[in-house]
RNA sequence: GGUCACAUAGCUCAGCGGUAGAGCAUUGCGUUCACAUCGCAAGGGCCAUAGGUUCGAUCCCUAUUGUGACCACCA
């Protein structure tokens, strides 16, 4: 016996511990040998999911059930990522909150607590995933620092080392200096705020009355400047150019040289180059030769390179202090509000402040090309297309990656240096000891003394490699060969640098092999008012909140439904209520067929063959209709489609009409035709469970089990046998249409929904008269009466259907007015409709050109000129 | 400054070279034994603006306006 309402929670439970095994084996061995992967993007471990994961989780296990549902040998790759500074923020926050100092409890001890933290993170995660149904094996669950991921990374990093393509150098770089390491372009930030132009004075050496203005935000990193540079055509500071000015506040002398960079537009047209402290400054003092000098310290504070007053002042603090001393002796000229871009780092918050440091690098540049060529090649495709600019415009002008990270938690880089400055990258320290001894031709025990570089890299280095790293490379492993290259992968457009193009480049260059076919970048998932959510808002919404108030499956098909492409997507609670109330629908029409004894098997209804009650032969031809239309939405990757089609066809085609319709065709039918509706009635509803499991799969499973089949649907095929040999039912259409006109009628008119009302229906064959129990149990009416025509004064709403006619016997009480009125505006629509078609038709240009559409609006021309003429001819 | 999206019903959004659809909201009717987490029906749109291509444009092209995102930009 089903129960009144859906008990989900129960279901889930139940659902998750039978899949368990099934989802297992079927990464292995499946009907065919076909596989089809998805390495699913592995979250960070810095707390728990959000929707945003729920959803394209949802999309991932979507396209995971349905290849494995068609007998793919199916892998949905789990996995964790360790997000270095990330995770290390909010470790370092906990330990602060205790009371504890990160950095006074020492490297291991730290990275010990991290850890700790790992294990509980990934375990609520693991745990959240499963709720949602994901249908994946957690024996394969894999995390960026475990052991084969780390010696994939180690791997690579050595051969790239090797290969000449990771270099170390003293770059500028953006430097965090509160988390005091640098982090990549990508990582930061610009954000418009006001600030201060401060147009300083810098007096001509030699004669200090005359001075060049410079203008400049940042007063404090004076102490660094190396020259000022105008612009080569620019004629106001020509005769300056190769002399030399004074450094304010300092004796030091700097020359004034001529530079392109200089824009004549901006401030006074002369500006400080200070290449220790800009990207932009640092370029110029390359091609002019300048000495770097750094004026701050890791945490910003300026060093020792500044007057002894300034010393140990933050930027902030010195920015106060150098203005005042300007003013104060006159260098001051003036200062000027402006709207300017201030970098800060996403993750910590803090200013960036550009730093000149040792730092490891990858030379992307000569990997790119490749990359970009896989995509032009459509070896990997963008869905949607429109993605491929984004990665292209990025990788034709990509910079180096700087891959070092001055934190602890991460892969630690596999080289050491010997104290004067020798490099040697290996797999181990052992084997750095033995190229060591090779390169000084000494015995390993005479061996300079090694330290290990105490960076770590980039946590977007490991994952890089995660699509082959979680299958066994650099080993040649089976998986390796059976599952890649993956087949989609599914993740948001603001990762296509971070981690998608990255991807593509590492594979290339490892593998020789695209990681992935196909690219599906899901759209944002923003608060009901459109807003990103994020925790500073407090607009962040908990999926398994949601799953425990409206059940997993309606937050499934919620977010399945909603996956539009290239638009971010609004979800709220109430967005959900639109996947619960399909899923009561659902289980209200599986409680109606338990009640009419639908349940039961009976193998030979089940196959089909002639079927002699209309609706039946109807539904059938649907339900084919139906589930070639899924099946393209699902190759389309259009998920928003395939949910509506789900809906559709439930609400709208199966309840609506065909269980309206097999009501009466019960109620009125021989034993043996009872029995023929309800072996389809019960075939096409298990059908339908079929195609929906992929987005439902707690409540499909459940009425799966209930109805008496046996296994699961997660491995059950979607049906090519007997359901898909179904003629089109244009009868059934068309009388079906016609009880929705009389419905319109009814309601038009005022009618209620009690009164008991007749057809008189004028048809040219017994179709109707066969089939009067359903058809007037869909039109809502007490009887229906065929005749050959229509008798003259007929009194009733008249109204022509093809060649059909029809009347509408109303009681006495029936507004007249009311439904002349009616009857005009139906004649009306037709009238306009006959006008279009007519005005088309006369185009000769179309017929010439689109022939047979031409002709289809010419068949529908005659027919609605046949029902206008018919209309126009009664009187009502 | 550059690039890419988007502009359709009150709201959120589909759609398409042959003058438009859904969900929610609104209005009317209705609890006939699957369903009030409901059913039936109705109202509601110059498809941003201006040009162009076409026999025909909401759809393709160009421009404009507006919105959003990304990249660049610390004088």
């Amino acid at each position: 016996m089903l129960e009144k309402n859906f008990d989900f929670k129960t279901a889930e439970a139940d659902v998750v511990k039978r899949s368990k095994e099934i989802i297992a084996a079927t990464a292995v061995k499946n009907r065919k040998s076909q596989t089809f992967t998805i390495t699913l993007p592995p979250p960070n471990v810095t707390g728990s999911l959000h929707l945003g994961h729920a959803f394209t989780s949802t999309l991932q296990d979507v396209l995971l059930r349905y290849h494995r549902q068609h007998g793919d040998v199916t892998l949905g790759q789990p996995g964790l990522d360790h997000a270095g500074i990330a995770t290390q923020i909010i470790v370092a926050n906990q330990l602060s909150d205790q009371g504890v100092n990160w950095q006074e409890i020492g490297r291991e001890t730290f990275i010990k607590k991290v850890w700790e933290w790992k294990e509980k993170s990934g375990g609520c995660i693991v745990h959240q995933l499963i709720r949602m149904g994901m249908s994946i094996d957690l024996d394969r669950l894999r995390f960026t620092m475990d052991e084969k991921s780390s010696r994939a990374v180690l791997h690579a990093f050595t051969q790239l080392y090797n290969d000449g393509l990771i270099f170390r150098a003293k770059r500028i770089v953006n430097w965090d200096p509160a988390l005091k390491t640098a982090v990549s372009d990508l990582e930061v930030t610009n954000r418009q705020e006001k600030g201060t132009l401060w147009y300083i004075h810098y007096p001509l050496e030699g004669d200090e009355h005359q001075f060049l203005t410079v203008a400049t935000t940042r007063p404090e990193t004076l102490f660094g400047d190396q020259a000022v540079a105008v612009h080569p055509d620019d004629e106001r500071y020509r005769q300056w150019v190769g002399r030399n000015v004074r450094l304010p506040l300092t004796r030091r002398i700097i020359p004034v040289i001529a530079d392109e960079y200089s824009d004549p537009e901006k401030g006074s047209g002369v500006v400080k180059i200070t290449p220790a402290h800009d990207f932009n400054d640092f370029e110029v003092g390359q091609r002019h030769s300048l000495e770097v000098l750094s004026v701050m310290d890791e945490s910003a504070r300026l060093n020792e390179w500044v007057p002894a007053e300034f010393r140990g002042l933050s930027v902030t603090e010195a920015r106060k202090k150098v203005l005042a001393a300007l003013e104060q002796q006159g260098f001051l000229e003036k200062a000027e509000a402006i709207q300017h871009a201030v970098p800060y780092n996403d993750r910590s918050g803090s200013v960036i402040e550009p730093r000149v440091t040792d730092q490891w690098f990858l030379d992307v540049k000569k990997l790119a090309p490749r990359a970009i060529q896989a995509v032009k090649d459509g070896e990997v495709q963008f869905v949607p297309d429109a993605w491929k600019h984004t990665y292209f415009d990025w990788l034709e002008n990509v910079q180096p990656w700087c891959l070092s990270r001055q934190i602890w938690w991460g892969h630690q880089i596999p080289v050491w240096h010997t104290a004067n400055g020798k490099m040697f990258c290996a797999m181990n320290e052992d084997e750095a000891i033995a190229q060591a001894a090779e390169y000084f031709g000494v015995d390993r025990d005479r061996v300079p003394a090694l330290t290990r570089d105490p960076d770590v890299l980039d946590t977007w280095f490991s994952s890089s490699l995660w699509p082959f790293s979680t299958l066994g490379w650099p080993e040649a492993t089976a998986d390796l060969r059976t599952y890649f290259p993956t087949d989609v992968l599914v993740t948001g457009f603001d990762i296509i640098f971070f981690w998608v193009s990255r991807m593509i480049m590492m594979s290339l260059y490892f593998t020789n092999s695209v990681p992935f076919r196909k690219v599906y970048i899901n759209p944002l998932v923003r608060d009901e008012k459109g807003q990103k959510m994020s925790k500073s808002k407090g607009n962040v919404i908990d999926p398994l909140f949601l799953a425990d108030e409206y059940g997993v499956d309606a937050l499934r098909f919620t977010l399945t439904q909603m996956a539009i492409p290239g638009r971010d997507i609004r979800v709220g609670a109430s967005s959900v209520e639109i996947g619960r109330n399909f899923m009561t629908k659902i289980w209200n029409a599986a409680k109606f067929l338990e009640r009419n004894q639908c349940l039961e098997l009976r193998e030979e209804e089940k196959t089909g063959g002639e079927l002699s009650f209309a609706l039946n032969r109807w539904i059938v031809a649907q339900a084919v209709a139906f589930k070639k239309k899924a099946k393209q939405d699902l190759e389309d990757m259009r998920f928003d489609f395939f949910a509506q089609g789900l809906y559709r066809f439930m609400k709208e085609i199966y309840c609506d009409v065909y269980i309206e319709g097999m009501k009466a065709g019960l109620a009125n039918a021989s034993p043996n035709v009872a029995a023929e509706i309800r072996g389809v009635a019960r075939g096409v509803f298990l059908e339908f469970l079929k195609v929906a499991h992929p987005v439902i799969p707690f409540i499909t499973e459940t009425l799966w089990t209930q109805f008496g089949c046996s296994g699961m649907l997660l491995t059950e095929p979607w049906c090519e046998g007997p359901l898909e040999a179904a003629d089109p039912a244009e009868k059934e259409d068309f009388y079906i249409s016609v009880t929705e006109e009389v419905r319109s009628l009814r309601g038009l008119v005022g009618l209620s929904a009690t009164e008991k009302l007749h057809l008189v229906a004028a048809v040219p064959d017994s179709f109707l008269g066969e089939n009067r129990e359903w058809f007037a149990a869909l039109a809502r009416l007490d009887s229906v009466e065929c005749v050959k025509a229509l008798p003259k004064n007929l009194s009733g709403l008249y109204f022509a259907k093809g060649s059909c006619e029809f009347c509408l016997k109303y009681p006495q009480e029936l507004d007249l007015q009311k439904a002349k009125e009616v009857f005009a505006k139906k004649i009306q629509e037709r009238e306009n409709e006959v006008q279009r078609l007519k005005a088309k038709l006369s185009n000769e240009a179309y017929k010439k050109a689109k022939p047979e559409e031409w002709a289809k609006d010419a068949a529908a021309f005659e027919q609605k000129k046949e029902e206008l003429q018919r209309m126009e001819a009664v009187r009502l």
